[in-house]
DNA sequence: AAATGTTTGTGTCTTAACGACACAAAGAAT
DNA sequence: ATTCTTTGTGTCGTTAAGACACAAACATTT
């Protein structure tokens, strides 16, 4: 692992943890972002983040929920790491590493906070393209877009973009969000028997035809994948 | 991402990067492992890696390569990132963060150095068991293991863990190793069909029966994920 | 030379899960 | 009462993997 260095003296380069947290809203895939209040790229949109603070943070995933709480009141549903991305040109101040993670919340949890706020927005990341974004944010979140695509055909994962009560209508709605097409209600009917991740509430809430069924996740259970992908 | 802090008197961790590196020989999974020369845990098996070294590496990607060209002489066919662990605990020395990778390579590539050198060896992930292993690096190990099994169930990439030649025995030798269970050579050769990534040399080779077909990766294609598992 | 054994390669039937689509069920609006 | 909309179910088709039989090709034995 390491070679005789002694930690004091050796140059460690810039380290810091940032996070890619995603929800979908009015069919739109929204990312949180920020405004830098300091150089580099001063008022500019970055991904919410910062350094570990070592006296504090047991370890990065903590870093990352510390900066997402502090910065945007948010603590997401569903957390994991995306990449770690380094090198020389990212960042003006010199050679820099950024552990990223990826997260997902239903848009609940942050409304009263955030769309008050001036300095902490959900961006519709289909309007990335004409927004200028600090440091290779951008393509960071091009990364995590994908990794959400991927996810949302093999897993259960699109339910943390969901509130706590939800309709298969709802569900169905969030993952043709995510990958960009339509699917089957049945297909995503079926998986919610498989995965057995959900149950039904004796609560049923109308939207607009037949009242639909709600459901919740499981007390207790891990996320599910399907060995076999939704069609792209 | 980042406060207003100066780079130089920020108070970082102690950041390196590993590398889990697999090969499959003799029916077994086998992991690449250095006997440490400094403290802590000087004499034990490590992962190969260390610091990054902004002087020659241009990212963190390099440093991995780095560090195995050094400490063992091997350059790997495949080569991504794991995961990167974090904290408190795991480093006698202090907070660190560790950046590991997660790599494949055939045997043949560091046969001549590797075998005759003491301080680094290839380890049957099978006997890791009893084996003393420094730092959190049997967990790691155990995740990346988990990592190239997933990945053998829905991708090609255990072909990077045989030599530029191979028939289609080895290569379904190699996944069920991997992977733990016997699979259907029919099930081998329609995912070669459909990939593919692998052409026909004009050449056979014996195999205790009939003439095996050898095969090799086609030029300048890139590694193709299934969209349905085999079965665990 | 013929028989046996071993591994490779192919043909084909079965199985599991998703896609497509029709249709019934349950509510709202006209 | 009729129509519209969304929910939920039943069923057939499609796709790719599992199982398995069998032919092909080579080595070894008799």
């Amino acid at each position: 692992m390491t070679d005789n260095y002694d930690i004091a003296e050796f140059k460690n380069p810039l380290f810091t943890v940032d996070s890619v947290l995603f929800t979908v809203t009015d069919g739109e895939l929204k990312v949180l972002l920020v405004k830098r209040a300091s150089e580099p790229f001063t008022g500019q949109w970055a991904l919410p983040g910062g350094f570990i603070d070592m006296d504090v943070d047991h370890d990065a995933d903590m870093t990352a929920l510390r900066k997402l709480k502090e910065k945007t009141n948010v603590t997401p549903q569903y957390l994991e790491q995306l990449h770690t991305y380094s090198g020389l040109e990212r960042d003006p101040r010199g050679f820099s590493v950024t552990l990223v993670y990826f997260a997902l919340t239903a848009q609940m949890n942050t409304s009263t906070h955030i769309t008050t706020v001036d300095d902490a927005q959900w961006i519709d990341v289909g309007k990335l393209k004409t927004l200028s974004v600090a440091f290779d944010h951008k393509y960071i979140i091009e990364q995590a877009r994908q990794r959400l695509k991927q996810k949302a055909l093999y897993s259960m994962v699109p339910i943390y973009c969901l509130p706590e009560h939800f309709t298969v209508g709802q569900f169905k709605s969030v993952i043709e969000t995510i990958i960009g097409k339509t699917v089957q209600r049945k297909s995503i009917i079926r998986r919610i028997e498989a995965a057995d991740m959900l149950e039904k509430m004796d609560e049923k809430v109308k939207s607009g035809g037949r009242f639909a069924q709600l459901y919740r996740v499981k007390s207790g259970v891990d996320i599910v994948n399907f060995e076999r992908n939704l069609s792209v």
